[in-house]
DNA sequence: CGATGAAAGGTCAAACAAAGTCAAACCGCA
DNA sequence: TGCGGTTTGACTTTGTTTGACCTTTCATCG
């Protein structure tokens, strides 16, 4: 398994008990997983994104921390995200905010699947990029309407 | 024997005892078969493509992987509906299809609403029937396929 | 106070590790 | 013998890991 999803998932667990806040610190937790710190940093920008719900705050120096937090329910997350999307909105983005939501436990499998399937380019074979993105924001943003009033 | 045949063999061989889903490294495989790594990039999109029940999925950098998703037999049902969706299908006979499967229990309360939230004629704004219609058979092709084989 | 140094975390770019693309060369058969 | 399917490899794109260097904060000492 790769460092950063061992990292992330250290971090998930750390969420465990409906607690919404999580505080780490960077060099132990670097230290504890045998990796540069930096790392963390890597994985925090990439997988705990304020677009997948989660607010990062931190301080420097002595007893220093990072701080994450995630958006209190599902319902949220999946509103913050639906209000992120502008009118228009690439396949690779959108595919990315789909695994994603999954990654983070906001929609299942089969959902992901879905919605990975039905937003695909290839589906939109003929219309000019322009329509296909304005299409696809919208689908997007309806289905997540739907998950999340689910 | 054609090299591309063994390949395919070979991944038709991993999907073993009723695991529907395979997954490889593309580098491996080649290593191992001696041959040069878009090769098996060839036979996944000549042998393994949605058209023949297979979905694929994939991750390039570190850690990377080629996921090879089949159609179970399960839900053949489903895929003679696909067959039967021409290339082009308006709103209501998708939507009717829809409530049809729903209510022969061949896809859930939620998979349903999903559906029909995507393929409404309203996130089309703006482009002409003829590209609706067209996208939305695929899209409802796609998804029925992601449906019967999870 | 104000300077100073240690203890955090932050940034960035380079190295590395996959997978994807595409076009040219190749092969085998109707 | 010419055309479709195959094979190859150079080049591209994406994702991860590492490390050198930067900035902020805090405690301590004069």
């Amino acid at each position: 398994m790769k460092l950063s999803d061992v990292i992330a998932d250290m971090i998930l667990d750390m969420f465990d008990d409906d607690t919404s806040t999580v505080q780490i610190q960077r060099n132990d937790l670097a230290q504890q997983l045998g990796c540069v710190p930096s790392q963390i940093n890597y994985v925090i920008t990439s997988r705990f994104t304020p677009e997948q719900g989660y607010r990062i705050e931190s301080r420097r120096g002595g007893g220093g921390y990072i701080l994450i937090t995630r958006a209190a329910t599902r319902e949220d997350a999946l509103h913050s995200l639906i209000n992120s999307i502008g009118s228009s909105i690439d396949e690779k983005s959108a595919k990315a905010h789909i695994y994603n939501l999954h990654y983070q436990n906001l929609i299942g499998e089969k959902a992901a699947q879905l919605m990975l399937s039905v937003l695909s380019d290839s589906n939109f074979r003929g219309a000019p990029a322009e329509v296909r993105d304005r299409i696809r924001a919208n689908q997007i943003k309806q289905m997540l309407l739907v998950i999340a009033t689910s």
